[in-house]
DNA sequence: CATTTTTGTTGGATCGATTCAAATTTGTGC
DNA sequence: GCACAAATTTGAATCGATCCAACAAAAATG
């Protein structure tokens, strides 16, 4: 009778074909995870049994809550899940930490929180060891989320001020002085700065007030980074439109209107990311103005798309893979140590800069 | 004395601040994944006693194991994961597997297998409610190891002849004859065929008797539409070069170099994957030939890089997204039931395709 | 043949939560 | 103040494995 309700097969345990193969849970158990210390004959016995009943193997929900790691790391974001596939910088950053997760045998779980509600729920139910966070906008809020799920968390990118949590990021001082430098020594005096969001969530042109109430200390070192190096060359730092945008194409878009319905054009613009950079260029050339003869561009990243442009662009370009593949293996080999490391940056003089041009 | 040795901090779990609030488990439990049931106050002293003990909330790890679901797709292939961020087929399909996750909160597990002895592991381990199976080649170990989970999945992009299991592919011989029908108006009638793999790891040219023998019909039946269609232009096809490559670098430009080599070069080349055809474009200009001046090319597959690169590529474009879409839908939706799918394409003509040159 | 080793097997404890029927408390109407 | 309904709380059972101390059997040693 019990075989005729038995008809809604519920998945096989592993008790079940301990069971019926007249072992304990214990062999059984072995005869999986450690089949050399059981003898050949109960072994054959144990796994002919499985086979005939279906038995899928163990299954890791089980073993995961007894073993505790999951051998996963998550990453996170605020942006849809199809970032990290269509964002050049977040690729390249990816195939680094890919990279450190397949030396040890480790999975990547992609974790988004494109809408608020369910980016506390997403965070909190993620099966993994830890995470890496791409501090974006609204980085706070997940940094915040991820800190209360006491894993090991790396944050990346954004220069947070808040010295208890780990993270990668790059001197962004040195970088923006390294555009800044680029560009005067091409004689350039007229500028503009495509800028990276400085905290909540607003586009528009820049106070001097502002920057120094950045959240964002990543975007205020790279616009330090600028202005002490121009200041050097005798360029009034004071004078110099700061567009601050969303690094996307309309806001964007919407800086380079503001920046160049003045009377005062710049013939350089340093942009705090390619992508931005790249809009530029196209914008620009859609307008009629060469690019690097009428105006000179710096982007900020070094992403490969930056190489194919056209003109290619002259950038400062980041250890991106680098920084991917420390920040994995900094929650694979997590000790309980906070750190926080800062990478290099170097110039690459592509196409997108030449001389000032002559007024 | 016990307080002296409790020293190293084990994690706090929902039982330890149950016996520190007074209440059982039950209710613990209640305060967090159903707070509306238990009353403000208890609900209160539990989660003050919560906060001040450093409860990390709920694990997802032992809720896991009682709800059976992970909510989790995972995404397998035979390639080392940076494969998912730099391949542009990978890519756009990811796109399509985002967006569905995104749309129903699911997140993303990627697991590879590029070595033989993790692949198993990677698989068996991976904490998924089903599988999508990038299956490129070694994908039928891949689907092997799959099945064994006994998890639903589904296949994509191989079209293999075994029907029991799920699968989404496109209409390949359509695909076939549309890239060759275009070839042929244009007045080619020398070709040459770069192929993806038919069966085993092997490159070069094929004969008839290895495309009888296939194993990866979607290979076969883009090479069966290439001849149809062909046939009906009176072109002999059993005199067109066939070149079996691995889809990169190394093993196309050996196909290229192979067919190239002959006295009677061809006019036109049909190639199985835009990569493929992409390669093939460098390597020609690379050696002096024009495109598609001396030699015309068609791609298959659609990528958006096709769109960019110089000359933009003629080629036969899958539905890319919604075919990710799909796949993803099929596991969220999972109902027990074999699904095959196949999906149509379409031609798209840009400039690496031209009249055939005459002499 | 008794004793020690080696090799295999057992079954209870554990991982960290959720669920649900039963017990208890609280609230309502008369 | 009582009966009955509604709202809370309880505690045992469950999810599916692994680990390990204890035990049993077989093999090696004296």
């Amino acid at each position: 009778m019990a075989s005729l309700i038995e008809g809604q097969a519920r998945p096989i345990r592993l008790a079940d074909i301990a069971k019926a193969a007249g072992v304990s849970h214990g062999t059984a158990s072995n005869v999986f995870s450690r089949p050399e210390v059981v003898r050949a004959e109960v072994r054959e016995r144990v796994k002919a049994v499985a086979e005939a009943m279906g038995y899928a193997g163990p299954d890791p929900k089980g073993r995961l809550l007894r073993a505790g790691k999951v051998n996963a790391i998550g990453v996170g974001t605020t942006e849809p899940l199809s970032y990290f596939f269509e964002d050049p910088f977040a690729r390249v950053m990816m195939a680094g930490i890919s990279e450190a997760c397949d030396a040890t045998g480790a999975g990547i779980a992609l974790v988004s929180a494109a809408n608020q509600e369910k980016l506390a729920w997403n965070i909190q139910s993620a099966l993994v060891d830890g995470f890496i966070l791409f501090c974006i906008e609204g980085g706070s809020r997940l940094v915040e989320l991820t800190r209360e799920r006491r894993l090991p968390f790396v944050a990346l990118e954004l220069g947070f001020h808040d010295e208890t949590i780990s993270a990668i990021g790059v001197n962004n001082i040195a970088g923006g002085r390294l555009a800044a430098r680029h560009l005067a020594e091409l004689g350039h005096r007229r500028f503009a700065v495509l800028s990276l969001t400085l905290g909540e969530d607003r586009t528009g042109f820049v106070t001097p007030e502002m920057v120094r109430s950045a959240v964002y200390t990543g975007t205020r070192d790279r616009l330090a980074g600028y202005f002490e190096e121009l200041s050097g060359f005798g360029v009034d730092t004071q004078s110099i439109p700061v567009f601050e945008t969303e690094n996307e194409e309309r806001s964007t878009t919407a800086g380079l209107e503001a920046i160049f319905a003045g009377g005062e054009r710049p013939t350089a613009i340093l942009a705090m990311s390619d992508r931005m950079a790249m809009i530029a260029i196209d914008w620009l050339t859609a307008r009629g103005l060469k690019v690097p003869q009428d105006v000179s561009i710096v982007g900020f990243d070094g992403v490969p798309d930056g190489a194919l442009c056209d003109p290619p662009l002259t950038t400062i370009a980041q250890p991106i893979t680098e920084i991917g593949r420390r920040a994995a293996r900094m929650i694979l080999d997590y000790d309980g140590a906070v750190r926080r490391e800062t990478m290099g940056v170097e110039l690459v003089v592509r196409a997108s800069t030449g001389p000032a041009p002559r007024s």
